[in-house]
DNA sequence: AAACTAAATTAGACGCGACTAACTCTCGGG
DNA sequence: CCCGAGAGTTAGTCGCGTCTAATTTAGTTT
């Protein structure tokens, strides 16, 4: 599907900017980035990685020297930073709703690739928003947590 | 990526979840959906069109019978009824905030295919509060505004 | 009823991002 | 110093979702 319009970094696929947050953080975390730890901690194989290097130093964002290390460009890092702040930011937001874990990281895994920068901004003042106002975050927990309950077996029977 | 949890309807891809929808609308709003408006909705070919329709078809979401029309099956239409759900329930949200109405279009459709029940729920509770609450809307509003006037010209000059 | 036109379909290709299998390199211990 | 294990790479394949060009069908129009 075309369109987009502000929302257009496009010329980074979803995949490209996964690998890019992932070498970022790896880079932070442990001064270098490995392909065997790259390929780890995106579920992947060695050469799958090899290979989008290749084509992520073709586009510019990193630099590759074959069997040395791999070095983000300035548009490498910047890219991978920005998606580790909308991960971050997303993450947050959904946290004050008491969702289990597993479910915010999926769909912050799928959601952090179609977020443009005005939309990011405003759910950042959203989350802020909402955590001077405990109440009402506390409110939705509530009214979720009512929902489920419905389904559970009325409170008067043997449990064994 | 894999992982997933409960988030994960995953047999379906974001593509056909893109098809389900546009079938549904059309059936919704003309009775039937034929292959030229699907393929003009979703800015792609009518062969690609056609290819996907037999995918479902394969898939037992849509019934097809070639040069006929497309019905779809009961487990397709909840398909395209989710996401339009999701869709409408995204955009509301984000109408909140005053952003401009492609880029809520391109996030949304983006965003659509990546956001599991329980997160839906937490959001559409999240915005029938912000609903009932429109001075937190209204403050976050503002200082969006505010966070783009700083490039502003100064205002003292010649405006000509 | 024949012809024309618009819709639908098929055939064949492509780019992306993944895979496996086979190889090549690097480097630390002996 | 060399050599083996583990890291990295290459080659070749695959599935997905798209495309264009060519073909077939259906539904007017006369």
């Amino acid at each position: 599907m075309p369109v987009r319009s502000e929302s257009s970094r496009s010329l980074e696929s979803a995949a490209m900017e996964d690998y890019l947050e992932q070498i970022h953080a790896l880079i932070e975390s442990k001064g270098y980035a490995r392909v065997v730890d790259i390929a780890a901690n995106l579920g992947i194989s060695q050469a799958s990685v090899t290979n989008m290097i290749q084509k992520l130093d073709t586009n510019g964002l990193v630099i590759y020297e074959k069997y040395r290390g791999t070095v983000l460009t300035p548009a490498g890092e910047k890219i991978g930073r920005d998606i580790r702040k909308r991960h971050d930011m997303l993450t947050k937001l959904l946290q004050n709703f008491g969702l289990d874990e597993a479910t915010i990281y999926a769909d912050v895994e799928g959601m952090e690739h179609h977020i443009s920068q005005s939309t990011q901004r405003a759910l950042e003042m959203l989350t802020e928003e909402l955590e001077n106002n405990p109440q009402m975050a506390r409110r939705i927990r509530q009214r979720l947590a009512r929902l489920r309950l419905p389904a559970e077996p009325p409170l008067n029977g043997v449990t064994e």
